[in-house]
Parts: C-alpha cells; sequence; structure tokens
DNA sequence: GTAATGTGTGCGATATATGAACAAATGTCA
DNA sequence: TGACATTTGTTCATATATCGCACACATTAC
C-alpha cells in the first residue's frame, strides 16, 4: 500500500472515539489530546466533527458519544452471517442446559462476544454482543489461543496485561502456555474462577466447513451450583453436539 | 462552527463504515462509493484506511468489517451510565413478568436498544443493545416520539420509511400523531402486532430525576399467550414501579 | 468483439495538520 | 484577596496531505 492510501485524518477520528471508555465517558478536548498522543487542535476538530455530525454532544467543555455511534458497530454485528448463524443453536443449548451460553471471536487481547442466550444474570458484569474479556483467563480466549501457532498466542500473551482477577487467576506466560497444550489435546477449556470469584465456564471451539477455526462457544455457570469439575460431565456433551451443528451451518 | 474545524477525510471515512449492513456484509470499492456518494479514488483510500488499521478484512476484491469495529460502538455503551444504570431493575422487571424487557433511546427515525433482559425469544428479529427498529411501529417509539414537541415528531415521521409490516401496522402520518396525543395522555404506548406478526409489546417513558424523559422502558409478548388488550393490566403495574424506581436512579 | 463495469495512478487545486502564539480560565500559595 | 503559574481552548501561517478528476488498464458481461 502506498503512503498516499492512506487517509490521516481518518485514522486519527477513529482514535479519538475509541479515546472514550467506560472510565472516561466525557471528555474535554485536552483530555483527549493526552489519551490519544494528538495534538490538541487535532483532538479538537475531529471532536467537533464527531459534534456536527451527531455521532457526539458538546456541552462547551466536555465531549460525550452519542447512541448514534452504536450504528458504526451495529454494522459488523448486522452485517456479519457468524452471528445470526449460531443464535439459534445458542438459544437451544442455554435452554437444554439452564445456563448462559455464547459464541466470540478474537480481536488482539481481547475476546469479543458475538452473540450470547443468557439466563439469570450471574456475574457482575454486563456481557452483550460488542463487550470483551481478556483473551488470558476466560474459557473462549484460552480455546481461541490454543488454535493459534503458539509463537502467536505467546505474542498476544506478552501485549496482554496478566493481572490477577482473583486468587485462581493464572498470570504466568508459562503456565498458561502450559494450559493451552492441555487444551489443545482435550479440545476444551475449563476455567475456574479465573476472571471472577463464584464464576467458572467451559468452552469448545468452533470450526466452519473447511475445519478452521473461527470462534469459540462456552457455557457460565455460577461455581455455587456447579462445581468446576462438574463442567465438564454435565455440559462437555451438549457443547459437543452444538459444536458439530454449528460445524454444517458455518462458513 | 468554523468551517476547517472539520475533518472531511474523517467524516467520510463514517460514511464509509456505515455503507455495510446486513444487506451488503462484503463491499467492493465501487460498491461503496456508489453508497456513500464519494469518489472512488476517495472510497479506495478510506477503505484501505480501514483495512490497514484492522478495522476492515480485504481478500483484493472485497472488503468486509472485522470485529474490531465493535470497539467503536462498545465505547458508548462502556462508557454512558444509563444502560449500566437500568440493567438491573430490567433483569428484575424481565423475572417478575417472565416477559422480555428492554431500554431504548431516541436517534433520528430509529430506536436504538441500549439494554435488553431477554426472556425466550419471541420474534423472529434477534434484538440485542445496539440494535434498531423504526420509531413508528415500535411501542418505545411511540413514547420517545410523544414526548417530544408535536412539530419534531412530524419532522421524525416525514423522514421515516412509513411501510406496513403487518396489516396492523398504522402507516398513516396522520394516525399515528393521534395515536401519540392518546399516549401522552395515557403515559403508555401500546402495539399490537405493529411490528411483526405475533408479537405485541406495552412502554412507558423513563425520565430522570429533573423530569426529563431521556429514554423508554418496554415489555414485549407473543400475542398467542398475551393479547395486547391484556397487556395493560398484567403488565403495567410492574412497568409504572420499575419507571419510578430508575426515575430516582437516572440523572 | 465490444460495451460495461471495476480498479489503480498521476496531478493540480484544495483542504488539513502542525506547533507556536495568544487569550481565557483555572489552580496555587502567601 | 491578589499575584503568579498552569492549564485549556482557540486562532493563525504555512508546510503537507488529501480530493476528485482524468486516464489507463483489467475484468466481466453480453
Amino acid at each position: 500500500m502506498r503512503e498516499t492510501d492512506f487517509v490521516g485524518g481518518f485514522a486519527k477520528g477513529l482514535s479519538v472515539i475509541e479515546a472514550f471508555d467506560e472510565t472516561r465517558p466525557r471528555l474535554s478536548i485536552a483530555d483527549v489530546s493526552r489519551t490519544t498522543g494528538l495534538d490538541r487542535a487535532t483532538a479538537r476538530r475531529c471532536l467537533l466533527t464527531l459534534a456536527e455530525l451527531g455521532y457526539a454532544d458538546y456541552d462547551g467543555k466536555f465531549f460525550a458519544l452519542t447512541p448514534k455511534i452504536l450504528r458504526l458497530g451495529h454494522a459488523y454485528l448486522a452485517a456479519t452471517p457468524l452471528p445470526t448463524l449460531v443464535q439459534p443453536t445458542l438459544d437451544q443449548l442455554s435452554e437444554r442446559t439452564g445456563q448462559s451460553a455464547s459464541v466470540s471471536v478474537l480481536d488482539g487481547t481481547d475476546i469479543v462476544y458475538i452473540a450470547r442466550a443468557a439466563q439469570k444474570r450471574v456475574m457482575s458484569i454486563n456481557l452483550t454482543p460488542g463487550s470483551r474479556l481478556p483473551v488470558y483467563c476466560a474459557s473462549m480466549g484460552r480455546v481461541l489461543l490454543a488454535a493459534l501457532p503458539e509463537d502467536d498466542a505467546k505474542a498476544i500473551l506478552s501485549r496482554s496485561d496478566l493481572k490477577a482477577n482473583t486468587s485462581h487467576t493464572l498470570t504466568a506466560p508459562d503456565e498458561i502456555i502450559a494450559e493451552l497444550r492441555r487444551v489443545r489435546i482435550q479440545g476444551y477449556a475449563l476455567i475456574d474462577q479465573e476472571l471472577e470469584l463464584g464464576l467458572c465456564s467451559i468452552a469448545v471451539p468452533l470450526e466452519n466447513d473447511r475445519g478452521r477455526i473461527v470462534a469459540a462457544l462456552n457455557i457460565g455457570a455460577p461455581a455455587a451450583s456447579v462445581p468446576a469439575a462438574a463442567l465438564v460431565e454435565r455440559y462437555l456433551p451438549a457443547l459437543r453436539e452444538a459444536q458439530s451443528a454449528l460445524k454444517q451451518v458455518l462458513r
């Protein structure tokens, strides 16, 4: 790609949008300038552009994103066949097992939920399509990492912020890599309260009809009612069924 | 705002992202040029920029959005207090009534779901935060329109594509305006299979602590099990409770 | 074979990015 | 409170990058 095949202003604008997150919903021009590294003048122009187009509100001091911004992400969810294709199977799985079931894909050091059938909320976090979790401590993350060449998996882990969410969390890259080998052999990943106390989950990879792993499928359950050890015998069969059903559907 | 406080390249790029939708998940350069009205050279530069940044895949012929694009919309869902604040009440409401409950806000001629507690899927459409429905034939849309000055509501209707999704759908602006007056007096809106056969719903407005209407709350139910006429006595009390509970929470 | 459609490139006109300069607002401390 | 230092938003000049057109070439359709 040539130098001139790149629209700098567009790239800068996108980084401005990403400057907003849960901890910083309202940002001043200087805030955005600092978190994006853009010049204040440039950040200002991008923010005013967002406001002008209705993607942001501006009260003269702070900018905040508006729901119009959801059009951008929604374009993907609506346009990608995967979420629609997996949803019926996901609903069935959730109903049969009485637990929440989800499908996610990899994006950098995160997994991104693209479909979900929720039962009663068991986690403090509210997961919906578009939600992200760190790849290293989520069952679907383990499965997706295990599907990559080991060097790629290591590279992702090295870019991850490996923090101990609970006393169960694996944070040593070596331990995680070893766990990935186990996952690869078993064909599933088990997480016992590594993300949040009281929550465990089991995940399997989803292959398309050409055998490429394109996503992961999981079931999450409260540790109180279903100890991690019981997940395998209780839910793996249903997961396997859904897995092979989806293999026919995905391409 | 001065002319030079606007980044054209950014605005153009955003319109390129919005060119992708359910019916057109994979677009060529010429496709994008046509649907956005941008010059082919410009569309190409924007698309290559998206690809370069990882927001899109390019196979040499077609572009498709990647999950990374979800970061953009997710910034709003994560950064806005509304979804998080309403979720617990929504879960309760859904559990108590055994039906799906949702909260949405207005964006142009659409309502945008920002939170949802789903029971068994009753609609053909899969609704998640970020999903959109036309404002004119949705119960939450009616409630949100009724909250606006009548001229504003008329303006939105005039920009809407008023099509009859079912034989029940109101499509005449006059009829809808008349219905809005009823909604304003009643304080709730009822939809009987105007969006999809077999689905009815009831919605109330959500005020913040200063009395401004900032969102709408609804319950949807299959018409087979709950005729529209029964929605009011069966669900309005619970909706009213949730409504006033949320009034304390929203600001 | 020819038309129609799609993609890549060069170039001049035009729009944007940049950092410095300035003004206004805000914070600090005696 | 008042004086001073810092931070923030805005403007400006100009070097630089982008836009959109025109054209060449590739591919597909008929």
